[in-house]
DNA sequence: ATGAAAGCGCTAACAC
DNA sequence: GTGTTAGCGCTTTCAT
């Protein structure tokens, strides 16, 4: 009666609801959930890499889901590359309806299958691979990564370090091969001992830039694969006494919070995550719903110049 | 049978498992929580003023609950004080086991009646008031407040200006009384000029520091009442040519993340967001278990002198 | 110890 | 339209 049936007068319904009210009636949502075989309940997986994305991430989810019957688990995953077997049994047995997919575990074959098996639906952030196997929202990570590099070298840089992002994810290696291209293309060679790996961490791009600037050669810029990494790479600079940008550039990749509130504040290349948690939120519950679904959104990036990055100093 | 019955032999046991797997069998979650009342599911109830702030708070309630059979629902609120009437209707058509309440929502007296009236159990973090409503996890703000108060005096400011938090959250007024019986100690007038409004954002931060150099005298110091607020406060100072903490000091409060990444890092007063997090989930869980609870844990705070103050340039 | 049966609170199908 | 009933998958109780 409660559940907006087709053939009751509004009047009815007020006084219903008026009544369910007055007795503080609530429906049991597994009774529900149990008839009905449909918990209302969403997931939403991920990694634990770069708190800021995650934030984002789901905050855009939970934007979506303002108004919407739906709850929201959190599940955190320790390390998709090692757990990956085991986390659709988890999502089972916690009887969610579907579940939004973050990086690394949006690209997990395994995953990706056993939640087909599982019959849980799914919508995809960030994948880099199997893009028809469930719906996706991407970035071109390579062209983004590109711009971004093209836009360092044409500030005149041509010693220029990498640092790496998580290697379990696939968008790393994405970004590495963009930033080859605008390397290729300028004609500057890109050496071996100038690429750290990372792991899309502050600490990590911290250790990462402290090894390059205790080289000898110290590059007069550095391309992070994310913010938080960009940043660990300013505070590694500031430690070698080292200005920014006059002495080092520091470019990142996100534009995640983080890239605001540093000075100088960041030149990074956005990726919308919000707007791509908002997207997957959307594509889930178009399924639940047996709404048409969008296979695929590729969402625009954009190239954000601030202040991390100026020419180098021997043609300021 | 699988559910750790006393009178089964290990080897029975082991076979059940065995076959429960090969079938592919779960048992359904929605059946078992009508029947046993219980969802084995918690929620975090938050405003989302700090996103640093509710990280940590997920962090360690997701922590605590690892290992163990609980799913975390997050549960953002737009505005505790708008809405506080409807919050708890929610939850229980949410059908939760618990909640872990964080501020403004841990001190609202009307959350926790209906809390209590909808036999709905809940652990709280950092509250001020009606301190055994429910069992609690809190620090001393006040003592925290005046200990970095004194600190920036002991540097040898006078000309001091606070950024205070948001209204609606009652450690803003524990910080702010902590804030003054320094300063009384110390024998400083505080104008009313000098104390401005914030919110606990980076953005109110920036504001409200912006309005504090852009009038005439100028502080040699700035209490902000986090970290977030903190951050946008040197923002606003490099706006403004001024370096810190040669030009300004600048101090915040919490030891979030933010603080130890900007330059110079943040000299801040920890309050142990993550190991409060854990330790209201465990009371959380204690109750749900019928488990003796503690009714309050007071957490350490530590001062941490890091390199954003320094003594006045007069004194320099 | 083992098995049968009742019932948790709801929805949907079907008769009236 | 309105009332009745079966049954969702499990746990628990009560016979056996």
């Amino acid at each position: 009666m409660l559940n907006d049936e087709p053939h009751v007068s509004p009047a009815v319904k007020q006084r219903v609801r008026e009544a369910a009210d007055a007795l503080d009636y609530h429906p049991n949502v597994f009774a529900q959930a149990l008839v009905r075989r449909k918990s209302n309940m969403i997931g939403l997986i991920y990694e634990n890499p770069s708190p800021s994305y995650v934030v984002e991430l789901q905050r855009g989810v939970l934007e979506r889901l303002t108004g919407e019957r739906y709850k929201l688990v959190v599940i955190p995953i320790r390390s998709v590359q090692e757990h990956a077997g085991e986390v659709v049994g988890m999502l089972r047995s916690a009887a969610l309806d579907g579940v939004v997919l973050a990086p690394p575990a949006s690209d997990n074959p395994i995953i990706l299958n056993q939640l087909k098996d599982a019959r849980i639906l799914c919508a995809r952030i960030a994948p880099t691979r199997l893009l028809d196997a469930a719906p996706s929202n991407l970035i071109d990570d390579v062209a983004a990564a590109r711009e971004i590099a093209d836009y360092v070298i044409g500030l005149g840089h041509r010693e220029i370090a990498i640092i790496r992002g998580d290697p379990t994810h696939a968008s790393t290696e994405a970004r590495m091969l963009g930033y080859m291209q605008a390397f290729s293309k300028a004609d500057i060679e890109l050496r071996l001992e100038r690429i750290e790996p990372g792991l899309f961490t502050f600490d990590s791009g911290l250790a990462a830039a402290r090894d390059i600037f205790a080289r000898g050669d110290r590059p007069t810029a550095i391309l992070a694969q994310n913010d938080d990494m960009a940043v660990g790479a300013m505070m590694a600079a500031r430690e070698f006494g080292l200005s920014i940008p006059d002495d080092v550039s520091v470019v990142g990749f996100d534009d995640s919070e983080v890239s605001r509130i540093t000075w100088p504040r960041l030149t990074t290349v956005r990726q919308p995550v919000f707007e791509m948690a908002i997207a997957a939120t959307e594509m889930l519950i178009a399924q639940l719903e047996d709404r048409d679904v969008m296979a695929r959104i590729t969402h625009p990036h954009e190239l954000l110049i601030r202040e991390s990055a100026a020419p180098p100093r021997s043609l300021g």
